[in-house]
DNA sequence: CTTGTTATGTGAATGTGAACACAAGTGCTA
DNA sequence: TAGCACTTGTGTTCACATTCACATAACAAG
């Protein structure tokens, strides 16, 4: 059956089952079924099956799923099939943690440019990618490249957006621990670190 | 009316209102309606009045809510009205951007401790924090920490959390990439940056 | 070719949260 | 004290997501 509507919380799960997959794809594994892709990852096999019958028939009844071609079909939902690109902007302490962050790669991200407003910082090189001055965000454009990940400060961060969507930027990353008001057709992910561990206590008893 | 069963949902959007309530009261404001709030947050009016509706009536019709009251309010059922402490372990790239991070503050969170297992970094001090070595995770029972902000390499994760709930750890923020097996009674959040970013160009238009 | 085993795919039922619309409370003004 | 402007609190409706149960398919073995 096809479906009309996908979940987004299906969309959310997919680099999940992503990573399990070629976690167990490493071990040398040619398939694998949803119990125990279940059982690496933590979510219900069932959960798993339904979400992959969203996209169409991926698997093999009786035998499980060919990991690579789950892989690549994932990789092709999710539109990372190819390299993306994806900028970042502001070079500070979680600026230059997520510069050198190992798992962008997997899910095939190359972090091909980089901008701070720091004279100290800019021309400067990290983890091989040039630091530009942030009042340069033009040149996205010209290299084509509609992804931002977003490690300023609060402060700066309303406005270093307006700016990435001038530079035709169509998807951010935000780091910075406010709102983003953006048009429509930009897509926005908040992420805050602080804010996750805020809702951890409400879930621990007293005592 | 009173309800049996608060929404996750609404636990999860309380640390947001908390902060706009925060930042209005910044501006000299006393009190602030639903709609002003929804406008500086991005969220609905309605939505932001049911959640609080959950606990109880904190607001004055005609008026709006008080940011003050409301804010104690929400720091007691996020039981952060007092300052909770909380350990980091793995003070590597992200790590040490986490020690430094401002936002904790914020929501009354303390980092008390601090773990890794590189002995050039142990007996080190990071943001007046000493590190101490990882293998001495049961000094978080003595201490009376019960929360971890988990930072360490995927290879590491699980072994050092079957460590921290040894050492009577309640709630743990996972940053390293995988799933955490553990008991019932310890709560977990994970987030894992590049798995956020994966799911960014999926809701991109190609072009 | 039949039977047993394994594991997928999915319609239907259930559960959960978002959106809406409006009744009701508050305070100001005349 | 009546009328008005404002804003909350919530019952209801609607939309979305999870869970379940089982029909369906594929392979292996005898």
């Amino acid at each position: 059956m096809r479906y009309s509507k996908i979940p987004d919380e299906t969309i959310r799960r997919l680099p999940i089952y992503l990573r399990g997959l070629i976690l167990a794809g490493e071990t040398g594994a040619k398939s694998i079924s949803s119990t125990d892709l279940a059982e690496l990852i933590g979510v219900n096999s069932w959960q798993i099956r339904k979400d992959f019958s969203y996209f169409g028939e991926f698997g093999v009844r009786g035998r499980g799923y060919n990991i690579d071609k789950l892989v690549r079909e994932i990789r092709s939902i999710l539109k990372i099939a190819v390299v993306q690109k994806a900028a970042l902007i502001g070079v500070g302490n979680l600026g230059s943690a997520i510069l050198s962050f190992p798992g962008f790669e997997l899910y095939g991200f190359n972090i091909a440019a980089a901008f701070d407003n720091n004279p100290k910082k800019i021309g400067k090189k990290r983890n091989n990618v040039k630091i530009e001055d942030v009042s340069k965000l033009w040149i996205l454009k010209k290299k084509k490249i509609n992804l931002a990940i977003l490690a300023v400060p609060m402060e700066a961060a309303q406005n270093t957006t307006d700016k990435l969507v001038k530079a035709g930027i169509k998807g951010i990353l935000n780091f910075s621990s406010c709102y983003l008001s953006v048009p429509k057709k930009v897509k926005v992910i908040t992420t805050d670190i602080a804010m996750e561990l805020a809702r951890l206590p409400y879930y621990i008893p007293a005592g």
